[in-house]
DNA sequence: CACTATGCGGAGTGAACGCTCCGCTTCGTA
DNA sequence: TACGAAGCGGAGCGTTCACTCCGCATAGTG
């Protein structure tokens, strides 16, 4: 019986060391960049594999669709949180699930500044803040953020987060929780509106799509 | 009588065409690296200043050099800033110069990234922290803004709008505004504790140091 | 006006880096 | 075990980019 390793099921099966290889070079990816930045150079991503160059880019055209993977492997992963917090009590679902995608932005570090939009990347942040923005709806319902809070302002959170993260890389993690709950806190219901108009929808489409322009 | 234009003081001074020609270079970087980033080569701010590779290198050392007299440039705008707020009444300093710090990065947004740490520099910076922290006190003191705050959440904030900044380059001012307005009201005196520990000054430090590490 | 220190331009250099190519190796099958 | 398809390593290519070097130009003085 053949081996079912596939590449997300599109392409034929690789021979199992390939496959193996394929997962090293990922690994390494993910670790490198997370430590010391997207700028890091492919021949010590397959260094640290311990394959060489030619096998990475037998694996992956380029180095784009390198960290493109990767980054879709974090959307992955904030799509399973969005989920799990769907099934939460009192419209406590967006907290859960804004502590849980910082959390993995954290661990993510290297892939923060460049958030790809190819195809399937896409669809999976799309689904992603589709989700969002139902908690958002059942947060302000339950009372626990204010009424002229807009989906914007948890894009808004999501960019603040990202920048915390990446300045505060490699010495605390208490930063970003920190700027979370203060963010939050401004966001639950209080006296007086706020001090300044929400983005528009249109300006957010902007940027997401520029978003991997370079 | 000798014309007098120096370069800080410290050097010789410039023969006129000179100095002129470095003022072309700073105002061309200014306008090149807030428009497309750091990234943008010495040659593209040469051909925009109308001077040759060769003039450029002749006044700043390096790329680096370059960069770094914009930033100071910045910190001193900062500076200013703080200044004119400590005269505010009421404890409204601080949101005055939070608001204004923001739009000063707004409007130079190539050299967010790299916050040098010449000598220079980091004298500037201080003094500004120093400025800043004094105004956080006094807000306080007027109850604007909530005992448990600490000084290293004002460097949240900062951190928090420069990414917004970044990513919202080129289509929207609104949303850096908006996300101070959601954090400065995250700090307004409320009945709940913040969800989350502030980092430590010893930290907070680390990162400041490690801001121009490369 | 003449003279020199200062400044100027831009071709060229070296290093870094993404990516290719090809001779050799290994896996998996029959 | 024998064989071919698939995979592998890494030298090397082309480009980009910060930076240098040097012959020519010009400001500013006496």
């Amino acid at each position: 019986m053949k081996s079912d390793v596939r590449v997300r099921g599109s392409e034929r099966a690789l021979r199992r060391d390939a496959a193996e290889n394929r997962q090293r070079l990922l690994d390494a990816a993910a670790t490198v960049f997370s430590e010391r930045g997207l700028d890091v150079g492919v021949d010590e991503i397959a260094r640290v594999a311990g394959v060489g160059i030619g096998t990475l880019y037998r694996r992956f055209p380029t180095k784009d669709a390198l960290v493109s993977e990767l980054v879709r492997q974090v959307y992955d992963d904030f799509l399973a949180v969005a989920d799990e917090a769907l099934s939460a009590p009192d419209g406590e679902g967006l907290e859960q699930v804004l502590y849980g995608t910082g959390a993995i932005l954290a661990s993510n570090r290297g892939c923060l500044s460049r958030m790809w939009n190819d195809d399937e990347t896409r669809i999976l942040r799309d689904e992603y803040r589709r989700i969002l923005f139902e908690l958002l709806a059942r947060a302000k319902q339950h009372g626990r953020i204010r009424e002229d809070a807009v989906d914007a302002d948890l894009d808004l959170i999501f960019w603040s987060v990202r920048g915390v993260v990446a300045t505060t890389r490699g010495v605390t993690d208490t930063g970003w929780r920190r700027t979370m709950a203060i963010m939050i806190a401004g966001l639950r219901p209080g006296a007086d509106t706020l001090d300044a108009s929400p983005m528009s929808a249109q300006h957010v489409a902007q940027i997401i799509d520029n978003m991997s322009a370079r």
